[in-house]
DNA sequence: TTAATACATAGATAATTATCTATGTGAGGT
DNA sequence: ACCTCACATAGATAATTATCTATGTATTAA
């Protein structure tokens, strides 16, 4: 994983509301209708947030008839948390 | 360190000229010009970078003179890892 | 087939941000 | 005192982003 692709996940994970989601999706897959019951946002900025963390890759959609689920990719989890140990761990 | 103190160290982090600002700084302390030869940014540019690293916590900076010194604030860290570890340490 | 549900996409807009040029500040050197 | 160096701040601007309303697209149920 290189530094582009690390900053993306960074900037996904810089607006708070993405934060939370991914918190919320850390605990297991979950219904963007789910998700969306947690936040003063609309279905379509819901939407909007869900792309940007499926287009960095730290998160999966899986549509099953007519729900969307969403969960944490591990793989780029893992890659991500590697890159950031081996990056910061060197200090103090 | 709650939702919001995290979400604005990866805000700082999701742009790729800081996010390599801080791996040079986790090898160690630099001066903001030794930084700047790195970079082809302006000088006023790298300062507004060096700022917001600084605002979020994750960056200190220590004046000597003429010069500034930038370093990991080890503290700052050890707290956004172990924010990062607890929430992302139940999948997969 | 019609309607409803779950979600995505399009387009608009206001806010934020990354970058620049120009200028200010403070420390050292001559 | 003056100049230079290292850096910060101010202000402008173009690009990006977060959010909304409106609408499109499948899927399921009646």
């Amino acid at each position: 994983m290189n530094n582009i692709e690390v900053s993306m996940i960074c900037k996904a994970l810089g607006d708070s509301n993405r934060l939370q989601i991914v918190c919320m999706l850390a605990d297991g897959e979950k219904c963007a209708c789910k998700l969306l019951e947690k936040f003063e946002i609309t279905q379509p900025t819901l939407s909007h947030h869900m792309k940007i963390l499926c287009e960095c890759g730290l998160v999966e959609a899986r549509k099953e008839g007519k729900w969307s689920h969403y969960s944490i990719n591990g793989k780029t989890l893992a890659e991500f948390k590697k890159f950031m140990d081996e990056m910061l761990c060197g200090d103090e």
